[in-house]
DNA sequence: ATAGCTGTTACTGTTATAGTAACGGATTGG
DNA sequence: CCAATCCGTTACTATAACAGTAACAGCTAT
């Protein structure tokens, strides 16, 4: 389970199902009093902007977030007059700031977890010549944290935030690992897109693969998320606390490698490493 | 001047100041309606953890922003349940959370001035093979932008976010060409400190300085922010605006540079990086 | 056992915010 | 050229959310 006790409730990242609940605004839960949702309105605010959305305007920020406008434009007001965003004098669109990007940088550089988990990935990288990947579970999503990649590999720019659990090395391991309420939740409101022609869609199929999966102890992910690439992955856990909190995989082109090939040589390799990765989550405190 | 009308005052990274006057609750200025407050604590909570400081306590932080304890623990709670902060479950302290790391990484990489000015700085690194570095304005400090280093420096390792423009290049180049008001705020509360023997501490010599770096058009560190490097600095200007956003710095170790050496060799370097360097920022519309 | 730290919680007055509505400027379309 | 929309911005008010005091609980060291 994710969130096994109240005392871990609230040390836990919050989680998703747990969040759409608090707009019901039911009198029966007390409203949380040490939770400030203009911090949390501001930083889902920030939270829009990336690589991909480079700019936005306020009626686009306002309608994305569900915010009433006024209030998108008192934050947006408060972010620019920080430094967090700027604004355009002409047309009134929206980019990051300079503190933003100081921030981020030190977010990134600062994090822990990724400073660990590097040298762990790069040793197997240069050990093995493989491509590797990791991330971390932020409620049903995967955070990217670490990534090698071989030439040999079509370079797919991976997303920051990764959907479709169901369809990756990374995502089936985490989900074979969770605990069956949380299990549930996820198929709950899942709706699987057809990525590639192998990609499972039918959510018995999804839940049998998951099945195997955990017996297995590793993750299979053949062609399901794209044309020519197969991955295995296994799980990043808190030994002490027994939950999943992220995972790691490996990647091959499915060109060079059969399946049969990669589970014969490089499973050992996986497993080491995630016991790895493991080890440095768990003294790092890494809780789901 | 930095804030030559009330229009541009709004779209102004606020002024540090400005800032100031806030806390002081004068009423006769009415309270901005449309900033936010608890947006401004909640992310200043965040400014707080970084490379040099990935752990800290509530207390710590409670002291540090200057925030009532019981409002800090509401902040970092929220920051916490939403993930951009983890706690320890033991001792409590506070670390970066994967979603601080998502975000961050975001905010560098769609950081578009980030983006423009590195091919840029990278051109000018190979075509000179010199250390080139670069950075915006922020209040009275300057932020790291991009940096390219020769293996021939010492390398220091720069802090993102730097005080002390009295003595660095591209400190004094922006200082040159700020409004005489705003120079005159910066020496306001000055307290300039002796980093190298060569540093100027005293108030009248950095003036003078500043003036003829003005009228020279380029800046000059001579050793005074590290023994052993020379700078030469020029601003990047916003062309429309015709005001400072930041500066471009070209960075020598002196064993094998003389002043007299750069000079003659590399300010057309310096002045064609800062050129295209005040391309990028116009049109991106970055403003002080 | 006690003192002195932490972090956490209860409680309450007030203020800061949410949200409606209206405004002005820019853009579009007839 | 004027109406119709769009956008961002502002005025205003009820109320919920927050600030801050103070007390509490858990831990450590003396």
């Amino acid at each position: 389970m994710v969130c096994p006790s109240p005392d871990q409730m609230m040390t836990a990242i919050r989680h998703p199902v747990t969040r759409k609940k608090r707009p019901v605004n039911t009198m029966a839960g007390k409203q949380d009093q040490y939770f400030s949702k203009t911090l949390e309105k501001g930083l889902s605010i920030l939270n829009l902007f990336g690589r991909e959305n480079p700019s936005r305007s306020l009626t686009e920020i306002s309608t994305l977030t569900g915010i009433n406008k006024t209030s998108t434009y008192r934050m947006v007001n408060t972010l620019v007059q920080l430094g967090y965003l700027r604004k355009n004098i002409t047309d009134k669109s929206l980019r990051i700031g300079p503190k933003a990007f100081s921030l981020g940088h030190e977010c990134f550089h600062g994090f822990d977890i990724y400073q660990g988990i590097k040298p762990i990935i790069d040793k197997t990288f240069f050990e093995h010549h493989i491509s590797i990947d990791s991330a971390l579970i932020d409620g049903y999503k995967l955070i990217s944290l670490y990534r090698r990649e071989m030439p040999n590999l079509v370079s797919f720019h991976l997303p920051l935030i990764m959907d479709e659990l169901y369809a990756r090395a990374m995502g089936k391991i985490v989900l074979a690992n969770l605990g069956p309420d949380d299990l549930e939740h996820y198929f709950a409101d899942l709706a699987p897109q057809k990525l590639t022609s192998h990609t499972l869609v039918d959510i018995d199929e999804i839940r049998k693969d998951i099945r195997n999966t955990r017996t297995r102890g590793y993750s299979i992910n053949n062609k399901e998320y794209m044309t020519g690439v197969i991955s295995i992955g296994a799980p990043m856990m808190n030994l002490q606390t027994k939950s999943v909190v992220g995972a790691v995989s490996l990647d091959f082109p499915s060109k060079e490698y059969s399946l049969d090939a990669i589970e014969k040589q490089y499973i050992s390799v996986l497993l080491t490493l995630a016991t790895e990765a493991s080890d440095l989550i768990t003294t790092a405190g890494i809780r789901q």
